[in-house]
DNA sequence: TGGTAATGTCAACAAGGCTGACGTATTCTG
DNA sequence: CAGAATACGTCAGCCTTGTTGACATTACCA
C-alpha cells in the first residue's frame, strides 16, 4: 500500500496526508462538541457555559484571571456567560481570603450535575473513539494534538494534566 | 483512581485519559484554527470564509447543496459567506449546463492564492505536528479522528480522501 | 400541467467573540 | 502614606456566524 522500502519515512508529510489530517480534525470537532451541544440547546447554554463549567470543575477555587487565561477569551466574554450561570446557580462566585480582589469560582451541585450530564456525553463518544482505534491510537493521537498546540497552551495542557496517573 | 492493574490493556480508557483526550482536543484545536484566522483577519474574513473557500478548492464545481452538506450550515448563513467572495471576485458561481437550477462554485485565480496562504499556513502547523510525533503517531491520531466524527462526516470524509495516494 | 427541487433573498434574532471606557476595591511599591 | 498596579465588574456598541420563517424564481420530471 505505501512504500516504507525506500526513503519512505517522509511520506506522512506529503501534502495529501496534512490535508487528510486538516479534515479529519474539522469533521471531528463537529462530532466532539456535537453531544453536549444537544444536552446545552435543551438548558438554554452554549459551548461557552460548557467550557466555563468543565475548567471550574476542573480546577474549584480557580480565579477569574485563571480561567481567563484558560479559555483564551476578553473578561467580557466570559463575565457574560459566568454572570448566567451564577444568576442560575450552577456557579458560586467567592471573595478570595488571601486576596479580596480575587474571586473563586465552584460549581454548586446543580453545576456540577450538568457538568457531569455534559462530560459523561462527551466521554462517551471519546471512550467508543478510543475503543474503536485501539491504545496504541491513543498515544499517537494525543501525541499529535499535543504538537500542533501552541506553546503557551500546551503549558497549559499539561499543567491540567500532569497531576493524573499513568498511562502517559 | 482505578485499579485494573490486571486487565490494564483498558488503562486507555479511565476517565482520566479520556478527559486528557477532550482537553487535547480543545487546546489543540485552537492552535489548529490560530494561524488561518491571523491572515482570515487580515482580509476581513472569518473561519466560515475558509470553509467555504477549502471545500470549493477540494471539489471545484461543487454545487451549493454539495456545499451545504458537506459544512453543516444553513443555506441562509452559507449564502452571506458565498455573496462576499462572489463580489470580491474570489469565487465564481456558475450557471449548471445540465441542470439550470444548480450553480456550480469555483474558485477565481484570486480566490485560489488565498486558499493556498491559508492552507500552506495550516499546512505548516500540522506538518510541524507530525514531524515532532512521528508517522506512527499519525496514524494513531487520524484512526482516533476517525472513529470519533458521526457517521454521516465520516462518510464525507472518506469520499473526500478516498482519491488520494496511498499511505492510508 | 402540477408537484417538487435547487437556489437566492429578505427580515429578525441570538450566541459569543471583540474593543473601549469607566468604576471600585484591594494590594503593592516607592 | 500616596500613587500605581491589579482583579474584577459593567455598560455600550460592533462583528461574524449561526438560526427560523417566509417567499420568489427557475427548472426538472412524472
Amino acid at each position: 500500500m505505501d512504500d516504507r522500502a525506500g526513503g519512505e519515512s517522509l511520506l506522512f508529510l506529503t501534502d495529501d496526508q496534512l490535508r487528510k489530517g486538516i479534515e479529519a480534525m474539522f469533521f471531528a470537532y463537529r462530532g466532539f462538541t456535537a453531544d453536549p451541544d444537544r444536552i446545552l440547546a435543551e438548558k438554554g447554554y452554549g459551548r461557552a457555559h460548557h467550557r466555563a463549567l468543565h475548567f471550574i470543575n476542573r480546577s474549584p477555587g480557580t480565579t477569574v484571571n485563571n480561567l481567563l487565561n484558560t479559555l483564551g477569551v476578553t473578561k467580557q466574554s466570559l463575565n457574560r456567560v459566568l454572570r448566567s450561570l451564577i444568576e442560575d446557580g450552577l456557579v458560586v462566585s467567592a471573595i478570595g481570603t488571601r486576596d479580596k480582589r480575587e474571586r473563586h469560582l465552584t460549581l454548586t451541585e446543580e453545576g456540577r450535575a450538568l457538568e457531569q450530564a455534559l462530560s459523561n456525553a462527551q466521554r462517551a463518544r471519546m471512550r467508543a473513539a478510543y475503543k474503536a482505534a485501539g491504545p496504541e491510537a491513543v498515544l499517537g493521537f494525543r501525541a499529535v494534538l499535543e504538537a500542533m498546540m501552541d506553546a503557551d497552551m500546551r503549558r497549559q495542557y499539561r499543567k491540567l494534566t500532569e497531576t493524573l496517573g499513568p498511562g502517559v
